[in-house]
DNA sequence: TTGAAAGCGCTAACAC
DNA sequence: GTGTTAGCGCTTTCAA
């Protein structure tokens, strides 16, 4: 919907100088301005150095504001963020932001909440040329229920994504990373171990369970239902109460791994106050590697993602996209490693 | 500078729907179009009706583009934060996010690294009409040396501000904070009570000291030099390499004041791996209350700063600012309060 | 190598 | 109430 806008107040505009001020300071046309200014070599050097001058002179900034409607381009990308307070997105913002940057574009950091209608009004903005394009890394299912009506808008999918969409993507292979981050654990003689597991809305949690029932299965053990509990989101306090959870089993898991090192983290706090040391009592292993992970205590163990590429990477796929709008939608995967610290 | 722009490669234009599409529809002008988009209450309901039906049918979308070069206005509101993955300034962020986009703006997050040089060129989109104000977070120093190139742009301190400047700022008493927090430990009958402090290029930094040797002074006690420590960070790990230098001390503080959250909880993570119990052999007491605080081990005792409220004030200030350039700045401040946990 | 002029899609002043 | 029209400041043909 095309919703009037309410009436807000409207600022007073600031002086300013127009390029066709400068054009008759420099006794040039404004058209030549023009081509001075976006650096075409026709210009005859004395000409480009009088143009040069009078901007000099007149303190004149070029209004992109006019130039992206002449060019059709706002310069403006959206990232959606389900969560913008979780430090794991934080890093993969800083990625974007420096490839956007490199290549003239702003960012603008939109706050979803993982919630489709959110979703929907930010897309808006592409529909009202505001936004030139979008990179999503909210979950795989609010992604599709987006695609439908948002097909031939320019987005890509980050960390996040449904492979049966026509979108293009950057993840990692999570169901591997978790496999390899149980047989560390496996490595280590545990054979009880338990999965601090979020919302299984996200593709990623399901992916990650699937690697921890294969690890598990592969080494001939059968997972138990109860060793698994399910977050309904990310922050510490999640964490903290699965873990206490997962210790109050009768047959407690030895090991934890949890799907993010927010959970994990908080897993630490939940067996601590229940007087656990760690890893002799429980061990626990993350995922992200975010960059309070080697500062708690003991320091976790967690599988690294590598967010900051994650991020340049999806800038690159939407700059793509925006290139050339047929192009067939890549699809990338990227390495993830274990990084060994002494929670297990 | 108004530099040649790089070569940029130019994305394709989405196919678009006009206003003038709109007008023909629907057998109106386009200013009738206008008017029914911008919700003016002269339009006949019958006409109203009929635009409308053709804006659905068409599926148009107003181009905020050239609404925005019409009304000399970008909407675009930059946040100038010296470093985007620490939380107080996502929580901050939080705020300043949703008054924004109540008020029709959108917020681009600047990582600026507290640096002057690319402060400068943040500041350069206001001048290209890129962004309408900026909210700045950065240090007053920085702040300082900014004032001076940019007195006619619109922008405003939040957080941490130079009171001498003229520039609008909210923020909080950081002096009568500090002391508050000191103080109580105080009546916890520490006599030797540390500081982790950061860089004193910030005023904030400058005046939770001033707080920290008030208290101690009116308790009468003399702070010792060696009983303060810069850091050159606010990271997890700059606190712990603090705490690690106080506790070596001769007669080291049996309790801690950190400026910030971060720090403390680093020093929380230094203290533990030298075997200290908290807050028996060393008290922590923090700054901030991030999310984190709450959870750490033990929960960490916290001024609590009303980060959200601060962006909130901030995006107020700057858009009062806007609506009337030549009103007089207004300085905010906002009471803070302890947030009493297990640490001290 | 440069200039004149036609828009980009919209809002708002003015006329009817 | 509604239509006509003149720009907002820029880029980009097309001519010269």
């Amino acid at each position: 919907m095309s919703e009037p806008r309410a009436n807000l107040p409207r600022p007073a505009p600031a002086p300013s100088v127009s390029i066709a001020a400068v054009a008759r300071h420099a006794n040039v046309s404004v058209a030549t301005v023009s081509r001075v200014l976006n650096g075409q070599q026709v210009v005859k050097p004395a000409t480009r150095d009088a143009v040069m001058a009078a901007v000099q002179t007149l303190g004149y900034r070029v209004n992109e504001m006019a130039r992206n409607l002449r060019t059709a381009e706002s310069r403006l990308l959206l990232v959606l963020v389900p969560d913008v307070g979780n430090p794991f997105y934080a890093e993969i913002m800083r990625g974007i932001d420096s490839v956007a940057r490199q290549h003239g574009y702003l960012v603008v950091l939109c706050d979803t909440g993982a919630d489709v209608e959110r979703e929907h009004t930010w897309f808006d903005l592409l529909r009202r040329r505001r936004a030139d394009g979008a990179i999503c890394l909210d979950p795989d299912t609010v992604q599709h229920a987006l695609a439908h009506d948002n097909a031939h808008l320019a987005w890509v999918a980050c960390a996040e994504f449904d492979p049966a969409m026509a979108v293009p993507y950057v993840g990692i292979d999570n169901r591997l990373a978790a496999r390899d981050a149980v047989q560390h654990l496996l490595e280590r003689g545990h054979r009880r171990i338990g999965l601090i597991n979020t919302d299984e809305t996200w593709l990623y949690a399901r992916q990650r369970k699937q690697g921890w029932h294969d690890a598990l299965t592969e080494a001939g053990i059968t997972p138990r239902a109860d060793w698994c509990i399910n977050t309904h989101s990310l922050d510490y306090a999640a964490g903290n109460a699965a873990m206490t959870q997962l210790l109050a089993l009768a047959a407690p898991p030895t090991a934890v791994f949890a799907v993010s090192d927010t959970l994990a983290i908080g897993a630490l706090a939940g067996a601590r106050s229940l007087g656990k040391r760690i890893p002799h009592d429980v061990a626990v292993v993350g995922f992200d590697d975010i960059a309070l992970a080697a500062q708690t205590d003991p320091p976790l163990t967690t599988v690294a993602q590598p967010m900051r590429q994650l991020g340049e990477t999806a800038v690159q796929l939407l700059l793509d996209l925006l290139a050339d709008r047929g192009r067939p939608p890549a699809h990338v995967l990227l390495p993830h490693r274990l990084a060994l610290r002494a929670s297990a």
